[in-house]
DNA sequence: AAGCCTCTTGACCGAATCGGTTATTTGTGC
DNA sequence: GCACAAATAACCGATTCGGTCAAGAGGCTT
């Protein structure tokens, strides 16, 4: 039965990453088993070898996302964290160590909430019930407005930091190559900015 | 020889969308003509009829994007724009303003520059060349650093607003139901924001 | 060396799909 | 009803699909 789990923990990163970036690059339906097997360096025997199936390799994937992505969350306890921008930064931190360690997960979430392959479909609907409340994290609460200047800032604040998330986002995952460590402390710096000219002086520490 | 542009105009259209949207999201190689032509409502036969060849389609839509988004650059002027801010705003509304009429060029430009398909190198690098050029607006003066409280910040707010671009971008590309008027003006708003926490009051307005 | 055992894979299967062609149908103006 | 052009259903050989299986390849014991 599981095959899979008694290989070297290396070889079993190597083909876990191939999957997850072949499936989050092309989805399920146009990813082929043969794109995983030659990524992986393996042959594609082994693959189903290992997973039995292209669906049961695609629920696997699924759950193992799953796991690194809450545990990543959960180990991070945000309701400690009353500031907007503390809670931004502690997200984004967390966001980043988790995927500096597996760089293709974000890709292939990202592509599993668009999936719309028929033959998945029944283990999508679960896997996105189970995740979904992880995404209240960056909400404004009403403590976090009375800091700024400008109260009407705020909003608008939050909106430039989803963007920027999302745009840091993407830009780690076109860019590999990019140092991650760096990344963080430029956003770390931008953060630090804004909270430094929007803030009311008083709540600058 | 030219089928296709005595076909009218919103017919182009259909196919013309079709096209950028499944080779912006699949890829040349895993872009099928049966997807297209099933996601433009006509046949495949009739592809074949209008381009010739999955290749010659390809090369007709490099150069028919490329075309839309050089003009548009062109249009705006932005050696006349003297102020960061003011050059940003005016790339942002461009490219807005561009992809609300033809929502799906910027994925498909975006997998042009890292399409790997040996069947079309030749044209994508000669695509390359020509529209390489048109990178160089949001660049940093020397003049727009002095404006800002902190100098020091100025090479940050850039990075915040290139992470911005990016993530407003990745968020159209992701939701295509998403009114782009609106979060054009809320993308206003957020520059108009940043501008009025960063500058010297003297810059303001 | 021989036998055994686990892991891996090249070769193969029928079915589906690929890019591309052709013959038939469909629509349209007269 | 007829002629002509536009669109497509049906088809082509070739490739690729998900999946199977029996033949290696490498190690371990004897």
């Amino acid at each position: 039965m599981n095959k899979f789990l008694s290989l070297k923990e290396e070889k079993q990163v190597t083909i876990i990453n191939a999957a997850l970036g072949c499936f989050g690059k092309y989805g399920y339906a146009k990813a082929s088993v043969n794109d995983i097997a030659v990524l992986a360096g393996i042959s594609k025997a082994s693959v189903f070898q290992y997973f039995g199936s292209k669906k049961q390799l695609y629920a696997y994937l699924l759950t193992y996302a799953g796991n690194i992505i809450m545990s990543s969350f959960r180990q991070a306890d945000f309701d400690e964290k009353t500031d907007l921008f503390d809670r931004i930064l502690l997200s984004s931190l967390t966001e980043a160590k988790t995927l500096e360690k597996n760089p293709y997960i974000s890709q292939f979430i990202l592509s599993a909430w668009t999936e719309t392959s028929d033959e998945v479909r029944d283990i999508l609907t679960e896997f996105k019930n189970e995740t979904g409340k992880f995404r209240n994290h960056l909400i404004l609460r009403k403590d976090d407005v009375s800091k700024f200047k400008n109260p009407n800032d705020a909003e608008t604040v939050l909106q430039i930091l989803m963007l920027m998330a999302e745009g840091y986002a993407a830009h780690c995952r076109n860019d590999e190559k990019t140092m991650y460590r760096s990344l963080t402390d430029d956003f770390q710096k931008m953060i630090a900015a804004m909270r430094r000219n929007f803030y009311k002086e008083e709540y600058l520490l």
